[in-house]
DNA sequence: TAGAGGATTGAT
DNA sequence: TCAATCCTCTAC
């Protein structure tokens, strides 16, 4: 069952980047089914610096954070990585979670093709990884997570115990916000970005 | 319209 | 530790 509006449109946003650990996230691009199981998220929210809505401040960039939750933000990073964020709340309240790492399941072997390398460990082990595994770009900036091309399939609920909240990383220029424990990510798994 | 810098990655 | 690489935003 595809997570719904109910699931997004949350005041919490980093409630929702704990409960989407666990969950599944799917792409099916150019007649390929990708997947894999959600182990480590950021929370990003209107009310702090590390936000590119910060202050609700809007730019072409960042318009689709002001949707409705339920639409994916895709952006480049770097000027060569693209960056998958599942918009929650709202409309009109900029907020976001940014996944940033995946456990592979369906489609490993096209993963690898897409990433150009045999090494499973490093397809999805991080944000630009993973997009570039399940074939994520900037056309599916607004796309709605209730449509075909890319949802999210809810799964297990993972206990509150298992999940580790640290602070975000690449941030620096937030100030203190930087220091917000907003990166989740499943204890001890062994398919997140960094330990 | 120019200039600085980035929610990263992989090679050195 | 560092370069790749180009889009976005700000200031002029």
């Amino acid at each position: 069952m595809k997570l719904d509006h109910p699931f997004f449109q949350n005041v919490h946003v980093e409630k929702v980047a704990r409960q989407l650990l666990g969950q599944v996230l799917i792409t099916n691009i150019g007649a390929k089914v990708t997947s894999g199981i959600i182990v480590e998220t950021e929370a990003y929210s209107f009310r702090e610096m590390g936000c590119h809505a910060y202050n609700n401040k809007m730019t072409p960039r960042n318009s689709v954070m002001f949707e409705r939750g339920g639409v994916a933000y895709v952006y480049l990073c770097y000027g060569m990585h693209h960056m998958f964020n599942v918009v929650t709340n709202g409309p009109g309240q900029a907020e976001a979670v940014l996944v940033r790492a995946l456990e592979p399941l369906d489609g490993k072997e096209f993963m690898m093709v897409r990433s150009r390398t045999d090494n499973l460990k490093r397809i999805t082990s991080g944000p630009g990884k993973l997009c570039k595994a399940l074939g994520i770009d900037r056309s599916l900036n607004g796309a709605s997570l209730l449509g075909d091309e890319v949802y999210i399939e809810r799964s297990k609920k993972v206990p509150q115990h298992k999940i580790k909240s640290s602070a975000r990383i690449g941030i620096d220029y937030a100030g203190e916000d930087a220091s917000l424990p907003w990166r989740f990510t499943l204890q001890g798994n062994e398919w997140i970005s960094r330990p």
